[in-house]
DNA sequence: AATGAATGAGAATTCATTCAT
DNA sequence: CATGAATGAATTCTCATTCAT
């Protein structure tokens, strides 16, 4: 059965040989030499891209519409991307890096393991706030990726799953926690970020970003501190 | 700007006059009388757009796959269905309906608040084991339908959530466990359930089901519960 | 260098796996079940795609095109040929196959061995004559075919071939012609019946197609009859 | 019908005013005034032109690949060509010369008329052997060019003709050869000779060039000797 | 009720040509 | 003179939907 994981549309490059097969598969080679350019004109098109598959998802969204929304013309989305699919990726990619960029810099001045594990949620959650709809996008697209890149992402969110988890190792090493599975907390801690952005509609008729927060530290943080972490827990409730 | 969250291709009938105003949003008329047909045609193509939709998606599947998957003709399609839109609410409702059905069918002998709650997330957990690719679609896909219908994928899932919200009332009013925010610990549960789908590139890699549930267990229900609860759910254990 | 021997346009089926392997070459699919349709669409359509392919060429003759001068949709025409290569490929074929019907036809009551190869000459210019730009199409577009298909072209040109060498073979082996190179004489007679299309531009200008004939004859086959042979040779002048 | 013999593509260029009226057909002017340059691109860009063509065809090769190949930027291909039309006269027209350049040059020591034909010949398919996909070229696309232009070729390949026809002519006058249509018979040793690039496929697969030409003249020459001619001609086998 | 051939409005992609630098 | 980024019209191919049988 000829069922194309991502059918695709338009004019056909006979026997189009993709990248050379030397490319790592996140490559995405550009027709434009100048770097400063390509580095610009991407940021210009990826934006436009992820605010519109955002808001449409990746197939009701037109190469046109990414265009007109970068101010460019159709073509020349074509001399920075191969095709909508390196689109895709690029765009996940940058939802992913916000993640990746975002959570760190906000620990940079917090010591204490168990403030860095509540800011590292509270950031995640904010971050997840301000673009919900690219949040979900990750959920609804990356199969339309190619199996190979989706691992990219896999990749990327893997990393900043990591990131909490060792917040979470940290606490328990330095006595703010009981021991508990670190891998599965930090999987339900990253689960609860994406949910606010996932169950928008439900969760935020109830909850503002704060108190969604807030509660979901009682929930998933506050219940395997120690007294000695429960201490610094209350003190950061002020 | 013109941008359709569902564009219409295909000859769109001079003036397709749509459902009577009057139907309520989730009703999907059929062009058949005979309504124990009706019935067993809908479950057969639902049954075949379940199945290519979860495995390839909304917008790469073609109704001309469904209907050679169901063993029936294209044009036939239309006579149990208005749209492609319709099948992908039906599809999507099927999922959710086999929640609904399959966790209250679990606990049917239970009586133990806390081993109901406790089967309740088994019982989740394994339906979603079933049909991994089902579960994601409905991230995937519910934005692709009309809002006015996603809002019914909405209330079925929130009937699953109150189904696990009361098994957690019960937990507490019985004094199993002590108060918490039965609302937010509920999602935290669906959203458990479903990242054995969501995640499950990442967490089939370390756990079998059974003790992705039981790893579950003791991170999202067992620090609430009393010493009377706790004592239940250690007996469970074994 | 990423130079397609043939770069396509259109909607590009992500990964089409082409026709099951196990298909010759020179079988060209079709969606429509019904063999008595199908057999009579795709003569309309190649008829129509040989008649613009030889007035325009291939690259510059659209689907669209051919369609209206099919009188049928665009989509139809894709329910018929997987692609446009498929459409040039059972157009050349065509073509070749009026000469393979044709000249044996003209041949069938003829029993001497020099008139049938003048006959067969007289008969392939005719046809040549009868569809010139056609003629010139299998020199412009073979090209353009993927290069196994191209050999399906010229197992039929070397088909047609073969017959004018059996026909001068006849003609040794019954005295009525010299020895000589028959496979290279039979080539230079075909050149000579295609050049009435190739430099028809020069040639009708001073030859009709029977005088064309005449004098052909007298260059190609009439230097090598022998004595015997060029009696024949000379009744069938009058 | 409005079918465009050659439609364009791109920009159209508000009201292109072509060149004025009064230039010759074949003139190819060019923006750039210092002619020791513009004849130094020229050469430069047909040559990838020629080969591009020659190897890909017309149509699927891109202004974009012959700048490449030319070593120089797409803008300036437009300085000394007006369009891709004329890049494809001038590059059918390098291949007609080369014919007309290099068979008077390999006769300019050949005093005896059968011998000059023989080496005419000779000539005329070794170029052909070094460029036969050039050849071929002429065949595929000369269509694609505007028809005024065509005729531009047509009459670099008449003068060709002539070459031979002059040949053939001295050969009867001196009595070497019997009288016979001279006219046809220069064609048919164009033919001839082109064939070495049109059949290559089938007839290098049975001849080496020095073989095809040998078994040619023996079919295409040899016969119209006289007594005096065919001693030149024995001689010249040696 | 059922069939499946037919339709045709898009959508992705290409590439000749231009023009600011 | 030269560059090469930018443009956008044109083309192929797809697929939801219809309707004659």
């Amino acid at each position: 059965m000829p069922i194309g994981g991502g059918a695709k549309r338009g004019r056909p490059a006979a026997s189009r040989p993709r990248a050379a097969p030397s490319q790592p598969p996140g490559f995405v080679e550009s027709q434009v030499a100048d770097p400063r350019l390509v580095e610009e004109r991407r940021r210009q098109i990826v934006g436009a891209a992820v605010k519109l598959f955002s808001a449409h998802g990746y197939y009701t969204t037109t190469i046109q519409q990414i265009a007109r929304e970068a101010g460019i013309s159709t073509g020349l989305v074509y001399q920075y991307f191969r095709d909508k699919d390196d689109l895709l990726l690029l765009a996940l990619m940058q939802v992913l890096e916000s993640y990746e960029k975002e959570i760190p810099r906000a620990l940079e001045d917090v010591g204490n393991p168990v403030a860095r594990l509540c800011h590292a949620l509270a950031t995640y959650c904010s971050v997840v706030d301000r673009m919900p709809d690219a949040t979900v996008l990750t959920y609804r697209s990356s199969k339309s990726l190619r199996a190979e890149r989706r691992v990219l992402l896999m990749e990327g969110e893997a990393r900043t799953n990591r990131l909490l988890e060792a917040c979470i190792r940290e606490c328990i090493e330095t006595g703010h926690m009981r021991p508990a599975n670190e891998h599965l907390l930090a999987y339900s801690h990253v689960m609860f970020c994406h949910a606010w952005a996932l169950k928008h509609w439900a969760l935020a008729k109830r909850y503002t970003l704060k108190r969604y927060v807030a509660e979901g530290l009682a929930l998933l943080v506050e219940p395997f501190l120690t007294d000695k972490g429960r201490e610094v827990f209350l003190a950061l409730q002020r």
